[in-house]
DNA sequence: ACGCTGACTATTA
DNA sequence: CTAATAGCCAGCG
């Protein structure tokens, strides 16, 4: 355990960062998650958007994150417009077998890894 | 210091 | 199903 995972108190938010990072590196090729459930297994699960924004600092990090595979709750890829170029996202998941349309997952309850269950601890 | 923005989500109508 | 509202917190003008 590293500390409280109180949201109000990151005493060094760049835990937040290591844990998220981490969980993302494990996703699996061809398997995506969402920011929802990130943070809730992180237990900022309010902080959600603290997960997007993880996200935003993971560009150019090493190893490289697969920012690719983190979408909303709803399998929408919100973030593709914040890579490159805004279709790079949706072409690598689609390198790995997962069928996108309209910028959308689709069967995203099929891909979708959730870190609390697949993961555990 | 204050208000707005944003790679979000859950709840309520 | 959609729309509006609240909670969340770092960054920026």
């Amino acid at each position: 355990m590293k500390k409280n995972p109180t949201p109000t108190i990151p005493e060094k938010h760049r835990d937040f960062f290591s844990d998220v990072y981490d969980v993302v590196r494990q996703i699996p090729k061809g398997r995506v998650t969402s920011y929802g459930a990130i943070a809730a297994f992180l237990g900022t699960r309010s902080s959600s958007r603290m997960v997007g924004w993880a996200m935003n600092a993971a560009h150019g990090r090493i190893p490289p994150v697969p920012a690719h595979r983190v979408v909303n709750r709803k399998g929408l890829l919100t973030g593709r417009m914040h890579f490159s170029p805004p279709e790079q996202m949706e072409q690598l998941l689609a390198a790995e077998g997962v069928e996108i349309k309209e910028h959308t997952v689709q069967h995203f309850d099929k891909h979708f890894w959730d870190p609390a269950k697949e993961l555990q601890l």
